[in-house]
DNA sequence: TTTACTTTTAACAAGATTGTTAAAACACTA
DNA sequence: TAGTGTTTTAACAATCTTGTTAAAAGTAAA
């Protein structure tokens, strides 16, 4: 086998393939288009990927397997404060959202829900760190308690998310550029780090 | 033209639509789907709309046409203090949210973003009266003045949109039910009213 | 250079999907 | 009931898309 051709001409069949599935979806994707963008012919995307299918498989296995694990980093570090947890969790959320495409896994899941509970069973465990680290912040009384760590959950993935999947109607909206929305985003997650803290700590009124 | 059978089978087929194109997309839709769901024979389709496409747009222009109204409502009843106007505001919101998808149009619009700047430009211009009337509250020193109007905006959006539009995934990871993901939220518009109030308040520290 | 193996291509087959059309069924009025 | 226009259907045509395959091109070692 030769490792050195067929590694790059499968990564390039890859960076396409994700390109393509993430602009128009599984079904909007073309197997030409694909392989048009790596430069190469449509039926080595067969001979690497036997299929459609399995080519987005493995793309979908990907963006989780880099996605999921920022979604469990709630126990390390047991030394750090929860608002510099907080401030490090919301910077590398973003950063990696700016790189990968959320809205990609989100559109997949909806078309097909089976995406969802038969391709993440091994990062559920990992999921609900969230909601015990809050609520264990609320025990300890370092954070205001009449919240529902649930709520907090949703509020702080929604700060993190939504802007960036939102990007182009946001934009649009605010009638920039999309460079402009990049520079308007810069200090984005800094401010609402600050507001989060602001708000989970004890209230004085 | 009998405009009683006629206008009955046309909904019909618009619910129908609707349901097909906000579940598998405009790629993953089937005409025969559709048809199948509105129980009737699939030339019936072209009969009304002529051809998909043709479809398509209708069923999106109307999302935009409910979607778009509820982005400008913020210069109505200049006598309501900004924080009933926010609440007012962020349950409407959520209430229309609950019945519309707004993933649709943010799928669509990233697949095709021609949709984006050929078929919203009667909507442009509110667009940024939510912006000018933070502003104005702003110089009034009404609200803290340190944060950027355009900030408010996007945060208050993503807050009210992202739970919805990710409610599948946010129900998963926390390992409870639709329905339960439902009763968890019917406190959110109260939730996070308040919290929008209490962070745009000036600042006692 | 020959041989054996891997990579790439062009051409083809099968199936799915949209859109058309001619005729049937229906509804309503004279 | 006969006639007229509308609604609905079944069958068909055209196109697009995925996936296969046999052969060509490339690579490296004997």
């Amino acid at each position: 086998m030769n490792t050195e051709t067929s590694i790059s001409t499968e990564e390039a069949i890859l960076v396409a393939a994700r390109k393509v599935f993430e602009l128009k979806g599984f079904d909007g994707a073309r197997m030409q288009e694909i392989s048009d963008r790596a430069g190469i012919n449509r039926a080595l995307l067969h001979y690497y990927f036997r299929s459609k299918d399995k080519m987005f498989e493995r793309i979908f296995d990907e963006a989780l397997e880099r996605f999921m694990p920022l979604l469990s980093t709630w126990d390390q570090d047991p030394d750090e404060s929860w608002e510099l947890k907080l401030k490090r969790f919301v910077r590398t959320f973003i950063t990696f959202l700016k790189a990968n495409s959320m809205l990609f896994l989100l559109r997949e899941i909806i078309r097909k829900p089976d995406l969802l509970t038969s391709r993440t069973k091994k990062y559920r465990k990992g999921l609900n760190k969230f909601v015990l680290y809050f609520e264990r912040l609320k025990l300890e009384g370092q954070i205001r308690s009449d919240l529902d760590s649930r709520h907090i959950y949703i509020i702080i993935y929604s700060l993190c998310s939504f802007p960036l999947m939102n990007a182009i109607v946001f934009s649009y909206s605010l009638r920039i550029s999309t460079k402009e929305y990049d520079e308007l985003m810069a200090g984005y997650p800094e401010i609402i780090s600050n507001l989060l803290i602001q708000l989970l700590k004890h209230q004085n009124n």
